[in-house]
DNA sequence: AAGTACACGTGAACC
DNA sequence: TGGTTCACGTGTACT
Protein backbone atom coordinates (compact mmCIF):
# COMPACT_ATOMS: atom_id res chain seq x y z
CA UNK A 1 0.00 0.00 0.00
CA UNK A 2 2.52 2.88 1.40
CA UNK A 3 4.93 1.64 -1.47
CA UNK A 4 2.90 1.67 -4.50
CA UNK A 5 1.57 5.30 -3.13
CA UNK A 6 5.14 6.15 -2.67
CA UNK A 7 6.30 5.05 -6.57
CA UNK A 8 3.01 6.67 -7.83
CA UNK A 9 4.17 9.69 -6.18
CA UNK A 10 7.32 9.74 -7.66
CA UNK A 11 7.08 8.49 -10.77
CA UNK A 12 4.11 10.51 -11.74
CA UNK A 13 5.80 13.91 -12.38
CA UNK A 14 8.60 11.58 -14.32
CA UNK A 15 6.14 10.09 -16.78
CA UNK A 16 4.45 13.48 -17.89
CA UNK A 17 7.84 14.82 -18.26
CA UNK A 18 8.57 11.90 -20.97
CA UNK A 19 5.61 11.59 -22.24
CA UNK A 20 5.41 15.50 -23.09
CA UNK A 21 8.39 15.88 -25.41
CA UNK A 22 7.35 19.29 -26.32
CA UNK A 23 5.96 21.18 -23.26
CA UNK A 24 3.35 24.16 -25.37
CA UNK A 25 1.27 20.50 -25.84
CA UNK A 26 0.72 20.29 -22.08
CA UNK A 27 0.52 24.45 -21.75
CA UNK A 28 -2.52 24.13 -24.16
CA UNK A 29 -4.28 20.94 -23.59
CA UNK A 30 -6.17 22.16 -20.50
CA UNK A 31 -8.59 24.54 -22.35
CA UNK A 32 -7.24 27.26 -21.37
CA UNK A 33 -7.54 30.08 -24.00
CA UNK A 34 -4.00 32.08 -24.27
CA UNK A 35 -4.48 35.43 -24.72
CA UNK A 36 -1.01 36.70 -25.78
CA UNK A 37 -0.68 35.92 -29.61
CA UNK A 38 2.81 36.08 -30.38
CA UNK A 39 3.96 32.68 -30.38
CA UNK A 40 7.59 32.62 -31.01
CA UNK A 41 8.94 34.32 -28.42
CA UNK A 42 6.26 34.08 -26.23
CA UNK A 43 5.96 30.37 -26.13
CA UNK A 44 10.11 29.88 -26.16
CA UNK A 45 9.94 31.84 -22.65
CA UNK A 46 6.63 30.17 -21.56
CA UNK A 47 8.17 26.46 -22.32
CA UNK A 48 11.50 27.91 -20.39
CA UNK A 49 9.01 28.50 -17.75
CA UNK A 50 7.04 25.37 -17.62
CA UNK A 51 10.54 23.25 -17.67
CA UNK A 52 11.69 25.91 -14.98
CA UNK A 53 8.81 25.00 -12.59
CA UNK A 54 8.30 21.53 -12.73
CA UNK A 55 12.41 21.34 -12.24
CA UNK A 56 11.88 23.47 -9.57
CA UNK A 57 8.62 21.14 -8.43
CA UNK A 58 10.58 17.95 -8.32
CA UNK A 59 13.74 19.59 -6.64
CA UNK A 60 11.13 20.41 -3.74
CA UNK A 61 9.79 16.81 -3.58
CA UNK A 62 12.90 15.02 -4.11
CA UNK A 63 13.80 17.14 -1.02
CA UNK A 64 10.88 16.07 0.35
CA UNK A 65 11.27 12.61 -0.11
CA UNK A 66 15.03 12.85 1.59
CA UNK A 67 13.62 14.66 4.45
CA UNK A 68 11.05 11.66 4.72
CA UNK A 69 13.94 9.20 4.94
CA UNK A 70 15.59 10.81 7.23
CA UNK A 71 12.62 10.45 9.99
CA UNK A 72 11.76 7.05 11.73
CA UNK A 73 8.33 5.90 11.90
CA UNK A 74 6.55 8.10 9.36
CA UNK A 75 3.31 6.03 8.64
CA UNK A 76 2.04 8.19 5.94
CA UNK A 77 3.39 9.66 2.84
CA UNK A 78 1.07 12.38 3.23
CA UNK A 79 3.31 15.74 1.90
CA UNK A 80 1.90 17.74 5.40
CA UNK A 81 2.53 14.86 7.42
CA UNK A 82 5.81 13.56 6.51
CA UNK A 83 6.99 17.66 7.76
CA UNK A 84 4.83 17.80 10.70
CA UNK A 85 6.29 14.08 11.81
CA UNK A 86 9.53 15.82 11.23
CA UNK A 87 9.15 18.51 13.26
CA UNK A 88 7.83 15.58 15.91
CA UNK A 89 11.09 14.31 15.57
CA UNK A 90 12.65 17.38 15.87
CA UNK A 91 11.56 18.24 19.01
CA UNK A 92 11.58 15.21 20.28
CA UNK A 93 15.65 14.62 19.31
CA UNK A 94 16.13 17.90 20.99
CA UNK A 95 14.49 17.05 23.87
CA UNK A 96 16.31 14.16 24.08
CA UNK A 97 19.51 15.30 23.53
CA UNK A 98 19.05 17.93 26.38
CA UNK A 99 17.89 15.40 29.07
CA UNK A 100 20.96 13.07 28.16
CA UNK A 101 23.13 16.42 28.37
CA UNK A 102 22.13 16.94 31.53
CA UNK A 103 22.80 13.14 32.85
CA UNK A 104 26.09 13.08 31.51
CA UNK A 105 27.12 16.15 33.15
CA UNK A 106 25.97 14.54 36.22
CA UNK A 107 28.10 11.47 35.34
CA UNK A 108 30.89 12.90 34.85
CA UNK A 109 31.40 14.43 37.88
CA UNK A 110 30.70 11.43 38.91
CA UNK A 111 33.74 10.16 36.95
CA UNK A 112 36.04 12.85 37.74
CA UNK A 113 35.89 11.52 41.55
CA UNK A 114 36.24 8.33 40.69
CA UNK A 115 38.97 8.61 37.91
CA UNK A 116 41.38 6.32 39.69
CA UNK A 117 42.74 2.93 39.06
CA UNK A 118 39.49 1.82 38.12
CA UNK A 119 39.98 3.59 34.71
CA UNK A 120 43.39 3.51 34.07
CA UNK A 121 42.99 -0.59 34.55
CA UNK A 122 40.81 -0.34 31.92
CA UNK A 123 43.30 1.79 29.89
CA UNK A 124 45.31 -0.91 30.05
CA UNK A 125 43.93 -4.20 29.72
CA UNK A 126 44.60 -3.66 25.93
CA UNK A 127 46.29 -6.76 25.60
CA UNK A 128 46.67 -8.30 28.17
CA UNK A 129 48.52 -11.87 27.54
CA UNK A 130 51.90 -9.91 26.14
CA UNK A 131 54.69 -10.25 28.72
CA UNK A 132 55.43 -6.78 30.15
CA UNK A 133 58.80 -7.36 31.26
CA UNK A 134 59.64 -4.99 34.58
CA UNK A 135 60.87 -1.51 33.72
CA UNK A 136 59.75 -2.04 29.85
CA UNK A 137 55.73 -1.61 29.31
CA UNK A 138 55.11 1.94 31.25
CA UNK A 139 56.21 4.84 30.39
CA UNK A 140 55.33 7.55 32.97
CA UNK A 141 54.72 10.85 31.47
CA UNK A 142 54.44 14.20 32.03
CA UNK A 143 51.47 14.57 34.44
CA UNK A 144 50.65 18.11 33.81
CA UNK A 145 47.64 19.23 31.05
CA UNK A 146 49.03 20.34 27.96
CA UNK A 147 51.79 17.65 27.00
CA UNK A 148 50.88 14.15 26.01
CA UNK A 149 49.91 12.09 29.09
CA UNK A 150 51.51 8.50 28.47
CA UNK A 151 49.47 5.60 30.10
CA UNK A 152 51.18 2.97 28.27
CA UNK A 153 53.83 2.30 25.62
CA UNK A 154 54.39 -1.12 24.40
CA UNK A 155 56.15 -1.87 21.08
CA UNK A 156 56.76 -5.75 20.11
CA UNK A 157 58.12 -7.33 17.41
CA UNK A 158 55.93 -8.90 14.62
CA UNK A 159 57.11 -10.95 11.41
CA UNK A 160 60.36 -9.96 10.25
CA UNK A 161 60.97 -6.30 10.00
CA UNK A 162 57.54 -5.50 11.20
CA UNK A 163 56.93 -4.54 14.94
CA UNK A 164 54.05 -2.84 16.46
CA UNK A 165 53.67 0.16 18.26
CA UNK A 166 50.79 0.56 20.58
CA UNK A 167 50.61 3.93 22.76
CA UNK A 168 47.61 4.85 25.06
CA UNK A 169 47.31 8.23 26.32
CA UNK A 170 44.77 9.96 28.71
CA UNK A 171 42.92 11.67 26.03
CA UNK A 172 42.52 15.75 26.06
CA UNK A 173 42.21 18.59 24.00
CA UNK A 174 44.89 18.40 20.46
CA UNK A 175 46.15 14.78 22.52
CA UNK A 176 46.02 13.39 18.75
CA UNK A 177 47.45 16.02 17.23
CA UNK A 178 50.49 16.20 19.64
CA UNK A 179 50.55 12.07 18.86
CA UNK A 180 50.23 12.43 15.53
CA UNK A 181 53.15 15.26 15.59
CA UNK A 182 54.97 12.52 17.35
CA UNK A 183 54.69 9.86 14.55
CA UNK A 184 54.95 12.54 11.80
CA UNK A 185 58.43 13.51 13.81
CA UNK A 186 59.93 9.62 14.24
CA UNK A 187 59.60 9.73 10.52
CA UNK A 188 58.77 5.81 10.53
CA UNK A 189 57.39 3.64 8.33
CA UNK A 190 53.78 2.79 8.27
CA UNK A 191 51.56 -0.07 7.29
CA UNK A 192 48.76 1.01 8.84
CA UNK A 193 47.63 2.66 11.72
CA UNK A 194 44.77 3.14 13.77
CA UNK A 195 43.51 4.85 16.53
CA UNK A 196 41.34 3.95 19.22
CA UNK A 197 38.98 5.79 21.69
CA UNK A 198 37.89 4.57 25.28
CA UNK A 199 37.13 5.65 28.52
CA UNK A 200 38.99 8.85 28.05
CA UNK A 201 41.95 7.30 26.85
CA UNK A 202 43.16 7.49 23.37
CA UNK A 203 44.94 4.44 21.99
CA UNK A 204 46.94 4.52 18.78
CA UNK A 205 48.52 1.37 17.29
CA UNK A 206 50.58 1.44 14.66
CA UNK A 207 52.25 -1.41 12.27
CA UNK A 208 55.67 0.21 11.11
CA UNK A 209 58.55 -1.41 9.46
CA UNK A 210 62.47 -0.99 10.70
CA UNK A 211 65.25 -2.24 9.19
CA UNK A 212 68.06 -2.16 11.51
CA UNK A 213 65.78 -1.66 14.82
CA UNK A 214 65.00 -3.93 17.13
CA UNK A 215 61.80 -3.36 19.16
CA UNK A 216 63.31 -2.03 22.46
CA UNK A 217 65.67 0.46 20.35
CA UNK A 218 62.33 1.57 18.70
CA UNK A 219 60.56 2.19 21.82
CA UNK A 220 63.84 3.82 23.36
CA UNK A 221 63.62 6.04 20.16
CA UNK A 222 59.67 6.91 20.93
CA UNK A 223 60.21 7.73 24.39
CA UNK A 224 63.56 10.61 23.59
CA UNK A 225 61.05 12.05 20.76
CA UNK A 226 57.93 12.05 23.13
CA UNK A 227 60.63 14.14 25.79
CA UNK A 228 61.18 15.79 23.04
CA UNK A 229 58.18 17.10 22.20
CA UNK A 230 56.81 18.14 25.41
CA UNK A 231 60.10 18.37 27.31
CA UNK A 232 59.32 22.01 27.77
CA UNK A 233 57.29 21.35 30.65
CA UNK A 234 57.13 19.17 33.66
CA UNK A 235 60.13 17.19 33.20
CA UNK A 236 59.64 14.78 36.29
CA UNK A 237 57.51 12.15 36.12
CA UNK A 238 57.25 10.04 39.26
CA UNK A 239 53.51 8.81 38.52
CA UNK A 240 52.61 5.14 39.64
CA UNK A 241 49.69 3.23 39.45
CA UNK B 1 15.44 41.68 3.91
CA UNK B 2 14.88 38.58 5.30
CA UNK B 3 12.04 39.28 7.64
CA UNK B 4 10.45 41.29 4.65
CA UNK B 5 10.70 37.98 3.02
CA UNK B 6 9.16 36.39 5.28
CA UNK B 7 6.27 38.43 6.03
CA UNK B 8 5.44 38.58 1.97
CA UNK B 9 5.51 34.77 1.92
CA UNK B 10 2.97 34.27 4.96
CA UNK B 11 0.58 37.17 4.22
CA UNK B 12 0.95 36.53 0.53
CA UNK B 13 -2.06 33.72 0.30
CA UNK B 14 -3.85 35.56 3.43
CA UNK B 15 -4.49 38.83 2.02
CA UNK B 16 -5.57 36.84 -1.57
CA UNK B 17 -7.88 34.99 0.74
CA UNK B 18 -9.18 38.42 2.32
CA UNK B 19 -9.65 40.05 -0.80
CA UNK B 20 -11.38 37.63 -3.04
CA UNK B 21 -14.71 36.44 -0.68
CA UNK B 22 -15.73 35.20 -3.54
CA UNK B 23 -13.45 32.74 -5.04
CA UNK B 24 -14.83 32.25 -8.63
CA UNK B 25 -13.49 35.34 -9.33
CA UNK B 26 -10.25 34.65 -8.86
CA UNK B 27 -10.70 31.38 -11.09
CA UNK B 28 -12.17 33.72 -13.89
CA UNK B 29 -9.52 36.27 -13.85
CA UNK B 30 -6.65 34.33 -15.25
CA UNK B 31 -7.97 34.93 -18.46
CA UNK B 32 -9.07 30.97 -18.62
CA UNK B 33 -12.15 29.79 -20.76
CA UNK B 34 -13.96 27.19 -19.20
CA UNK B 35 -15.60 24.61 -20.84
CA UNK B 36 -18.02 23.60 -18.57
CA UNK B 37 -21.09 25.43 -19.03
CA UNK B 38 -23.86 24.08 -16.38
CA UNK B 39 -23.04 26.73 -13.60
CA UNK B 40 -25.30 25.96 -10.89
CA UNK B 41 -23.84 23.11 -9.61
CA UNK B 42 -20.41 22.43 -11.33
CA UNK B 43 -19.39 26.43 -10.20
CA UNK B 44 -20.17 25.06 -5.96
CA UNK B 45 -18.16 22.41 -6.35
CA UNK B 46 -15.45 24.28 -8.26
CA UNK B 47 -15.62 27.19 -5.32
CA UNK B 48 -15.25 24.52 -3.04
CA UNK B 49 -12.15 22.85 -4.12
CA UNK B 50 -10.79 26.29 -4.86
CA UNK B 51 -11.34 26.92 -1.29
CA UNK B 52 -10.12 23.14 -0.06
CA UNK B 53 -6.57 23.45 -2.78
CA UNK B 54 -6.26 26.61 -0.86
CA UNK B 55 -6.68 25.52 2.45
CA UNK B 56 -4.63 22.51 1.50
CA UNK B 57 -1.96 24.67 0.79
CA UNK B 58 -2.28 27.54 3.58
CA UNK B 59 -1.62 24.14 5.92
CA UNK B 60 1.18 22.79 4.22
CA UNK B 61 2.76 26.09 4.44
CA UNK B 62 1.98 26.70 8.02
CA UNK B 63 3.64 22.94 8.79
CA UNK B 64 6.85 24.40 6.89
CA UNK B 65 6.75 27.87 8.36
CA UNK B 66 6.84 25.25 11.86
CA UNK B 67 9.25 23.27 10.38
CA UNK B 68 11.43 26.21 10.10
CA UNK B 69 11.13 27.57 13.39
CA UNK B 70 12.51 24.45 14.90
CA UNK B 71 15.25 24.16 12.95
CA UNK B 72 18.17 26.69 14.28
CA UNK B 73 20.60 29.04 12.25
CA UNK B 74 18.39 29.21 9.02
CA UNK B 75 20.01 31.36 6.47
CA UNK B 76 17.55 31.10 3.30
CA UNK B 77 13.71 31.35 3.48
CA UNK B 78 13.41 29.25 1.08
CA UNK B 79 10.73 26.78 0.23
CA UNK B 80 13.41 23.75 -0.70
CA UNK B 81 15.87 25.39 1.34
CA UNK B 82 13.96 24.78 4.76
CA UNK B 83 13.49 21.39 4.06
CA UNK B 84 17.06 20.73 3.01
CA UNK B 85 18.63 22.85 6.51
CA UNK B 86 16.03 20.45 8.28
CA UNK B 87 17.48 17.60 7.03
CA UNK B 88 20.68 18.17 7.56
CA UNK B 89 19.64 19.54 11.14
CA UNK B 90 18.04 16.21 11.68
CA UNK B 91 21.13 14.18 10.61
CA UNK B 92 23.29 16.22 13.00
CA UNK B 93 21.26 15.48 16.00
CA UNK B 94 20.93 11.86 14.96
CA UNK B 95 25.16 11.92 15.18
CA UNK B 96 25.22 13.54 18.19
CA UNK B 97 22.84 11.48 19.74
CA UNK B 98 25.22 8.92 18.99
CA UNK B 99 27.83 10.46 19.93
CA UNK B 100 26.78 11.03 23.38
CA UNK B 101 24.91 7.82 24.12
CA UNK B 102 28.10 6.20 23.08
CA UNK B 103 30.01 8.90 25.58
CA UNK B 104 27.38 7.90 28.31
CA UNK B 105 27.57 4.21 28.37
CA UNK B 106 30.75 4.84 28.82
CA UNK B 107 30.77 6.95 31.80
CA UNK B 108 28.12 4.85 33.06
CA UNK B 109 30.60 1.87 33.10
CA UNK B 110 33.07 3.71 35.32
CA UNK B 111 30.03 4.81 37.89
CA UNK B 112 28.19 1.52 38.10
CA UNK B 113 30.87 -0.78 38.74
CA UNK B 114 34.43 0.13 39.52
CA UNK B 115 36.70 -2.01 37.91
CA UNK B 116 35.35 -4.63 36.22
CA UNK B 117 32.15 -3.22 34.49
CA UNK B 118 34.39 -0.32 32.69
CA UNK B 119 37.07 -3.35 31.52
CA UNK B 120 34.26 -5.06 30.16
CA UNK B 121 32.63 -1.90 28.38
CA UNK B 122 36.13 -0.72 27.57
CA UNK B 123 35.61 -4.22 25.26
CA UNK B 124 39.27 -5.55 25.32
CA UNK B 125 39.34 -8.32 27.64
CA UNK B 126 40.44 -10.34 25.00
CA UNK B 127 42.21 -12.09 27.57
CA UNK B 128 42.82 -16.09 27.17
CA UNK B 129 40.94 -17.14 30.10
CA UNK B 130 39.69 -20.54 30.02
CA UNK B 131 37.01 -20.84 32.41
CA UNK B 132 33.97 -20.96 29.95
CA UNK B 133 31.49 -23.25 31.45
CA UNK B 134 31.28 -25.96 31.27
CA UNK B 135 28.62 -26.48 27.70
CA UNK B 136 31.09 -24.77 26.21
CA UNK B 137 29.24 -24.09 23.20
CA UNK B 138 26.73 -21.50 25.07
CA UNK B 139 27.20 -17.92 25.12
CA UNK B 140 26.18 -15.72 27.62
CA UNK B 141 23.86 -13.57 26.23
CA UNK B 142 23.65 -10.25 27.13
CA UNK B 143 20.23 -9.39 29.00
CA UNK B 144 17.87 -7.69 26.47
CA UNK B 145 19.99 -6.35 24.07
CA UNK B 146 19.52 -6.54 20.14
CA UNK B 147 21.95 -9.31 18.11
CA UNK B 148 25.04 -8.14 16.56
CA UNK B 149 24.42 -6.60 12.85
CA UNK B 150 26.91 -7.30 11.18
CA UNK B 151 27.85 -5.10 8.36
CA UNK B 152 31.08 -6.70 7.07
CA UNK B 153 33.16 -9.58 8.30
CA UNK B 154 36.04 -9.95 6.84
CA UNK B 155 38.94 -12.56 7.48
CA UNK B 156 43.01 -12.58 5.54
CA UNK B 157 45.94 -13.88 6.48
CA UNK B 158 49.18 -12.23 7.42
CA UNK B 159 52.23 -14.09 7.47
CA UNK B 160 52.43 -17.84 8.31
CA UNK B 161 50.09 -18.16 10.96
CA UNK B 162 48.80 -14.88 12.00
CA UNK B 163 45.36 -13.75 10.66
CA UNK B 164 43.65 -10.41 10.88
CA UNK B 165 40.02 -10.30 11.41
CA UNK B 166 38.34 -7.18 10.64
CA UNK B 167 34.23 -7.38 11.95
CA UNK B 168 32.76 -3.97 10.92
CA UNK B 169 28.75 -3.81 12.90
CA UNK B 170 26.12 -1.13 13.16
CA UNK B 171 26.77 0.76 17.06
CA UNK B 172 24.16 0.08 19.53
CA UNK B 173 23.63 -0.28 22.59
CA UNK B 174 25.98 -2.93 24.22
CA UNK B 175 27.42 -3.65 20.96
CA UNK B 176 30.62 -3.39 22.10
CA UNK B 177 29.78 -6.21 24.95
CA UNK B 178 28.04 -8.15 22.37
CA UNK B 179 31.36 -8.11 20.32
CA UNK B 180 33.53 -8.53 23.43
CA UNK B 181 31.57 -11.82 24.26
CA UNK B 182 32.16 -13.20 20.88
CA UNK B 183 35.57 -12.77 20.63
CA UNK B 184 36.20 -14.17 24.36
CA UNK B 185 33.94 -17.47 23.18
CA UNK B 186 36.16 -17.82 20.35
CA UNK B 187 38.52 -18.21 22.18
CA UNK B 188 41.18 -17.30 20.38
CA UNK B 189 45.70 -16.20 20.73
CA UNK B 190 45.43 -12.50 19.35
CA UNK B 191 48.49 -10.32 18.99
CA UNK B 192 46.52 -7.40 19.40
CA UNK B 193 42.63 -6.00 18.63
CA UNK B 194 41.78 -2.63 17.88
CA UNK B 195 38.36 -1.46 18.04
CA UNK B 196 37.28 2.07 16.08
CA UNK B 197 34.21 3.38 15.94
CA UNK B 198 32.30 5.87 13.13
CA UNK B 199 29.55 7.45 12.05
CA UNK B 200 27.12 4.60 14.06
CA UNK B 201 29.53 2.21 13.09
CA UNK B 202 32.09 0.09 15.53
CA UNK B 203 35.06 -1.64 13.59
CA UNK B 204 36.84 -4.29 15.67
CA UNK B 205 40.30 -5.23 13.55
CA UNK B 206 42.04 -8.24 15.31
CA UNK B 207 45.61 -9.71 14.82
CA UNK B 208 45.17 -13.73 16.12
CA UNK B 209 47.36 -16.42 15.86
CA UNK B 210 45.98 -19.64 14.19
CA UNK B 211 47.75 -22.76 14.06
CA UNK B 212 46.05 -25.50 12.44
CA UNK B 213 43.43 -22.79 10.80
CA UNK B 214 43.11 -21.05 7.69
CA UNK B 215 41.07 -17.55 6.93
CA UNK B 216 38.20 -19.60 5.82
CA UNK B 217 38.04 -21.59 8.32
CA UNK B 218 38.36 -18.77 10.72
CA UNK B 219 35.57 -17.07 8.95
CA UNK B 220 33.30 -19.69 9.74
CA UNK B 221 33.80 -20.18 12.97
CA UNK B 222 33.36 -16.91 13.39
CA UNK B 223 30.25 -16.50 11.64
CA UNK B 224 28.59 -19.62 13.09
CA UNK B 225 29.21 -17.94 16.31
CA UNK B 226 27.74 -14.68 15.84
CA UNK B 227 24.63 -17.02 14.64
CA UNK B 228 24.68 -18.75 17.57
CA UNK B 229 24.99 -15.46 19.77
CA UNK B 230 22.03 -13.89 17.54
CA UNK B 231 20.22 -16.86 17.89
CA UNK B 232 20.40 -17.11 21.73
CA UNK B 233 18.25 -14.11 22.97
CA UNK B 234 17.32 -15.75 26.15
CA UNK B 235 16.27 -13.85 28.76
CA UNK B 236 17.44 -15.99 31.30
CA UNK B 237 20.77 -16.15 32.19
CA UNK B 238 22.63 -15.38 35.09
CA UNK B 239 26.06 -13.22 34.19
CA UNK B 240 28.66 -13.02 37.07
CA UNK B 241 31.96 -11.16 35.95
C1' DA C 1 15.72 41.98 -18.55
C1' DA C 2 16.53 37.49 -17.55
C1' DG C 3 15.79 34.72 -13.40
C1' DT C 4 13.83 32.89 -9.33
C1' DA C 5 10.12 31.73 -6.15
C1' DC C 6 5.66 31.62 -5.07
C1' DA C 7 0.31 31.02 -4.95
C1' DC C 8 -3.21 30.13 -7.72
C1' DG C 9 -7.02 27.23 -10.00
C1' DT C 10 -7.63 23.00 -12.31
C1' DG C 11 -8.13 18.02 -13.77
C1' DA C 12 -6.74 13.54 -12.50
C1' DA C 13 -6.16 9.75 -9.39
C1' DC C 14 -6.98 7.54 -5.25
C1' DC C 15 -9.59 6.12 -1.26
C1' DT D 1 -20.15 8.94 -4.44
C1' DG D 2 -17.69 12.97 -2.09
C1' DG D 3 -13.32 13.76 0.21
C1' DT D 4 -8.55 14.40 -0.33
C1' DT D 5 -3.98 14.73 -2.29
C1' DC D 6 -1.30 15.61 -6.01
C1' DA D 7 1.15 17.67 -10.35
C1' DC D 8 0.47 20.73 -13.67
C1' DG D 9 0.82 25.38 -16.24
C1' DT D 10 0.20 30.04 -15.40
C1' DG D 11 0.43 35.01 -13.68
C1' DT D 12 2.74 37.80 -10.58
C1' DA D 13 6.06 39.79 -7.54
C1' DC D 14 10.77 40.43 -6.24
C1' DT D 15 15.67 40.45 -7.63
Amino acid sequence: MAAEYSMNWETKSFINSELLSWPMEAAMSGGYCDSSSPEGAASLTASKNITMERNRRNKLNEKLYALRSVVPNITKMDKASIIKDAIDYIQQLQEQEKMIRAEISELCSVKEEKVSAADIECGLRFSQRKKRRAGDSSLPASPSTRPIEVVELRVCEMGEKTKVVSITCSKKRDTMIKVSELFEFLDLKFITASITSFSGYLSHTLFVETDEMNSSQLKEKIESAIAEIDGSSSPTNSVSY
